[in-house]
DNA sequence: ACCCTTGTGTAACGGTGGTTACCGAGCAGC
DNA sequence: GCTGCTCGGTAACCACCGTTACACAAGGGT
């Protein structure tokens, strides 16, 4: 049941459409399989075409003037992303890359334009679509503003393991230290002693290019400042 | 000429509105003067209104686990926001703060259902703004990354006096270093004496509670790393 | 079994920025 | 004028994190 029918249906962009329709688009979208680090968009070349995540994790990120990459955001199966300025997905300078072996569709835009761009029930998906991602970022910021590496490791880590509930409780996170110190904007080294702390408390276990997580609300705890100095400052007073 | 329809019709999001139209929005929505400092919405005592900025500047921010303040967000005249989840625009757990005496237009949410959300102009302007408030969050959090303080002083500097254009060249910024260190997210001493260094290469004058910018462009310059160990690092390799 | 690549662990050094603690300078109210 | 407040300036101290530099371990390919 692997067919691009089938991919379309777990999107929530296109849930209110019926199975007919679903059909339609999945004809016209051919499924695409990249390997773990390849690129899928870039500022350089950019090309108008909308990704849909099937399997897999996708990292968007910018390139700051120092040319340092940062993470702007983490994606899994469902979401969408792409150039497509006509219903207001945009890439805004972002990259985009796969963390792992994953299967997208593509959508040409004319396609989009033809079979999205009218319907009202999948504009309204796009906004919700566009909101969760304002309040990702929001997360993120925050998140680099106040939280120390080990703390922002522990959250990555928990969301990461968040996403993936189909089969037993917990799937191994396959990243290596260097692609995690990516995503928390650190370095590989700091990265390697945080995870190794998280470790030493029973929080994760460290096998060579993946993590078990042991215990996701620890870790929840642990990334929302468990263990802190209690200088609670309510705000203004 | 300061009446409601005048503050309507210098919003992006009614654009497209004729002049009937707007008058009769206008009607519904009473404008109020607000006090520099003053909280206009939190998420402790969350009200369903949109706010419209006519005049002033309202800062966005959140408070971390940590109890500290972050800014998101940096909203000056003829752009709006609240908690109206109707039509995909949400505070999403921020604080909003007027910088300045500020002057807003208030809808209520029924008037919003009434007048806005079947429009479907209305809604592309909404996505449109959407977009633009991404590609801002977006910035700000490569800035946070890979940006030193000064230079992130720069670049805010560089913003509260870009939308400024309509009398004489450079309006002093009327903030104090606390404020200004609120919005760089630093402490008051370091915004201080960054501010100390980017005087004296006479980018910017100092004065008490406001700040003349003597020139923009060398403050962009700066901002975009300007003065820099030249370590071009275009992206693996 | 060998090498060689890739991933991981560790430590010293320096820079940036938060913390704390004062002090002086402008400004308002009396 | 004095008093008291907020705002601005400065410095010592320390935590966090990036940099550099190695050492080693785990696999994969031959």
């Amino acid at each position: 049941m692997h067919d691009t029918h089938y991919c379309l249906s777990e999107v929530d962009l296109f849930r209110d459409l019926s199975r007919k329709e679903m059909a339609e688009l999945g004809a016209r979208a051919p499924l695409r399989d990249v390997a773990a680090g390849q690129v899928l968009y870039s500022p350089q070349r950019p090309t108008e075409t909308l990704f849909i995540i099937k399997r897999g994790r996708v990292r968007l990120f910018q390139i700051g003037s120092t040319g340092q990459p940062v993470t702007t955001a983490l994606l899994g199966p469902g979401t969408v992303f792409g150039e497509v300025p006509l219903i207001g997905i945009r890439m805004g300078g972002n990259w985009a890359e796969a963390l792992e072996p994953s299967q997208l569709c593509l959508m040409s835009p004319h396609d989009v334009r033809e079979l999205l761009l009218a319907d009202p029930r999948i504009t309204r998906r796009i906004n919700e679509h566009m909101t969760a991602h304002i309040a990702e970022l929001e997360h993120r910021l925050t998140d680099m503003a106040c939280k120390t590496l080990p703390e922002r490791l522990a959250s990555t880590l928990w969301t990461l393991t968040k996403a993936t509930p189909p089969k037993e409780a917990s799937e191994p996170v396959r990243l290596t230290h260097q692609q995690l110190a990516g995503l928390v904007n650190a370095t590989r080294e700091r990265t390697t002693t945080a995870l190794g702390d998280l470790a030493e408390n029973g929080l994760i276990r460290l096998h060579r290019g993946k993590i078990t997580v042991t215990s996701r609300e620890r870790l929840l705890i642990f990334a929302e400042g468990g263990g802190r100095s209690p200088t609670d400052v309510p705000y203004r007073q």
